[in-house]
DNA sequence: GTCAAACTTGACAGTGCTGTCAAGGATGCG
DNA sequence: CGCATCCTTGACAGCACTGTCAAGTTTGAC
């Protein structure tokens, strides 16, 4: 049972995302990713160094997915169309798993923000990237047309409505009701 | 040292809003409100039960003196500059305190929910209170006239914005940016 | 003055988490 | 085959927090 790594490491960075996600960084414990895992804690410890390390390949991860599903929603010539396909994509996001799990990236960044220099510093680093890629697709004139803002204050609307709205689905726990607010944003937001 | 109350109970409860304002919840342990108020942990359990108890009382004080700035904010007859104004008095809230003490509610929310039932439904209370008190303001004729969106959609976008402030606050850290945000969303919101 | 009630204090047991380490076993290279 | 290397495993020390309690002290009512 030892000499080379007896864990798929796919397999157990997977699993790690999902208890991350569904119970934040800082209340995830190594315990809690051993078990769920299957990997002993000392073995994590060996592998990885500390949870912070495992949070940051998790969190790259994340991101990847995150903004693959913001890419495809931004497809069509409709603004409000591809608006709406955004903002429902981060509902079902938040609203998936049994109780759904929320959003991560949210959890994590009020989680008293001092989580550890390198996860804040990686949390702004993916809102950058995601407010990047919705203001380029909002730059196309085809949709900055009939927007009632530029394009990047859009964009930053939008990531901020997106947070507040991981916010309420904890306190609510509504999709109907975040859906409802996400067509008000959009009723706004397209002239 | 005993027979009565040694500690004054006024002034204890606004160092754990203090407190539990700078942390959240969660991360606020007995301990550590034992020595901001001074009062052993002992009597704290003698005289409140528990951390839960204790939160409950001081997020009603908190609700209070929130939708008094609320109230105050919605004056005058222009519906921008009322908006502005409530906008930014939550980013004062936020923005005070060094550092930054952020958004108690929104810490506590995404605490992983499940911080206990009674805290979650006080806190469900808190923003439907804060929602009705902003749609209330904004049904008047005068503020309606000129909303891109119905007062109870728009009260209801105020809110889920203001919350995805307080993560962004947390994130950043940059009172301008957010300033910024709260412009965009006002000129969406004013037609 | 007496006494029950109320408050304070320090201590204790129990739990859970972290980070480290030594011992032991498997592996693959030479 | 021999051996260094790497991984696993269980254990340990240390720390922080919770909730409870008994003992002691003060108070106010009678």
């Amino acid at each position: 049972m030892a000499g080379v790594k007896q864990f798929n490491e796919e397999e157990a960075l997977g699993r790690a995302l999902d208890l991350f996600w569904a119970r934040g960084y800082r209340a995830t414990s190594m315990l809690d990713l051993a078990e769920a895992t299957g990997v002993q804690r000392g073995s994590l410890y060996n592998a990885y160094g500390d949870k912070e390390e495992i949070f940051l390949i998790v969190l790259q991860r994340y991101s990847e997915a995150y903004l693959a599903r913001v890419s495809a929603a931004f497809s069509g010539d409709d603004v409000a169309a591809a608006l709406t396909r955004y903002l429902d994509a981060c509902i079902a996001i938040m609203m998936a798993g049994d109780p759904p799990r929320g959003c991560m990236t949210t959890k994590t960044a009020t989680d008293t923000a001092l989580n550890g220099e390198r996860v804040h510093i990686a949390l702004k680093g993916f809102l950058d990237e995601v407010e990047k890629a919705i203001a380029g697709y909002l730059a196309t004139p085809v949709f900055a047309a009939r927007l009632a803002l530029p394009p990047a204050e859009a964009a930053r609307l939008l990531v901020t409505f997106t947070r507040g709205m991981a916010v309420l689905e904890r306190v609510y726990q509504d999709e109907k009701r975040l859906h409802e607010s996400a067509r008000s944003l959009v009723k706004a937001l397209v002239r």
